[in-house]
DNA sequence: CGCGATTCCTGGTCGC
DNA sequence: TGCGACCAGGAATCGC
């Protein structure tokens, strides 16, 4: 299940391999990962060939490769989506849906395992491959950020697309480790919303990024129920939950992501040891690391929710 | 207007 | 052993 940190994970394994690249062709083997993309304005294929891609942009767990039309072509993995970075002629991937063919890339900024060792030298392939296709590619216009701020993090990247965001992504808010994240708002907002913490947490309206997996570890870090009313929760509260999300995000990232099997793996088909490390996350039945307490399992949502029955108690 | 239920989808697993 | 039911869940959409 992506969140911020495999997200992120992707972009960075990107970023050097599709900038300043060139799409020399698209191949599109099943048309359901391209639901969301809007016809009226043109052929994904269409838009996307010929085109040059100019950086990796996130925010959340959306992704966008600014092209030189002034568009972007945004990705999203939904539950099983990946980007695997593949030499010309590899295997077809059981589950592989739509595939760029990009050119003029230079061999040194490859990861290791797509080292062209023959001929193709410059090409390479970007496949998205998505067992459960709820992710999606489109191609979308850009919109100015309303703060003025950067659209997401683009690691090294800048350019004239810096402070624009895809259109389909604007209503997003910005994630708890954007240098222009604004606490303010966020705060404000939990105080003015009538619903419990875990289903902020969850819409990217308020706070971007977190799933499933970090919303519980997070509320067990803060030591919150996920029932919790969003509006009563304490400042000091309100500041421990977003400082348990940005710690958790952060370590997730530097253990490269969650991962559970080869469902989410880095774009060479690497996967993640952030699992050693949940607390609460599928441990139903075992002790809580605090007080000992066995960890349960709640339906909430239509989803599992994993708490600790004794740590965290609804205080309203 | 905003919350919450529904929908999209596949493959692994479980029970009969 | 085989088959059907069920479960995992991100986010758009719809209904109330």
């Amino acid at each position: 299940m992506p969140e911020l940190p495999e997200v992120e994970v992707v972009r960075a394994g990107v970023e050097p391999a599709v900038t300043g690249a060139l799409v020399a062709g698209v191949e599109i083997f099943d048309e359901r990962s391209l639901r969301r993309h809007d016809r009226r304005t043109g052929s994904f294929t269409e838009q996307l060939t010929g085109r040059r891609i100019l950086g990796a942009v996130r925010r959340g767990k959306f992704l966008w490769l600014p092209l030189d039309s002034g568009r972007a072509l945004v990705v999203h993995l939904g539950m099983s989506g990946q980007v695997l970075l593949r030499t010309p002629g590899s295997a077809i991937d059981r589950h592989l849906r739509i595939r760029l063919c990009l050119e003029s890339v230079s061999p040194q900024v490859l990861p290791p395992t797509a080292w062209p060792d023959d001929g193709a030298a410059g090409e390479l392939w970007f496949d998205f491959v998505d067992q459960r296709v709820f992710g999606s590619l489109v191609i979308d216009n850009m919109v100015p950020t309303t703060d003025g701020a950067a659209g997401g993090f683009a690691g090294s990247g800048a350019g004239p697309w810096s402070a624009l965001v895809p259109s389909q992504v604007a209503h997003i808010s910005r994630d708890p480790i954007d240098p222009a994240f604004s606490q303010s708002a966020f705060f404000a907002g939990l105080a003015r919303k009538k619903t419990g913490i875990k289903r902020a947490l969850l819409d990217q309206t308020l706070i971007s990024g977190i799933g499933n997996i970090y919303a519980d570890e997070a509320l067990f870090a803060a030591g919150l129920h996920y029932k919790t009313p969003t509006a009563s929760l304490s400042p000091a509260q309100a500041a421990e939950l977003l400082a348990a999300l940005r710690a958790i995000l952060q370590r997730a990232l530097g253990e490269g992501g969650t991962s559970f099997d080869s469902q989410y793996v880095n774009v060479n088909g690497q996967s993640g040891y952030f699992a050693h490390s949940l607390e609460v996350y599928g441990r139903q039945g075992t002790p809580c690391s605090r007080c000992g307490t066995t960890l349960v399992r709640e339906s909430f949502m239509n989803r599992g929710s994993h708490l600790c029955p004794s740590c965290q108690v609804v205080t309203s």
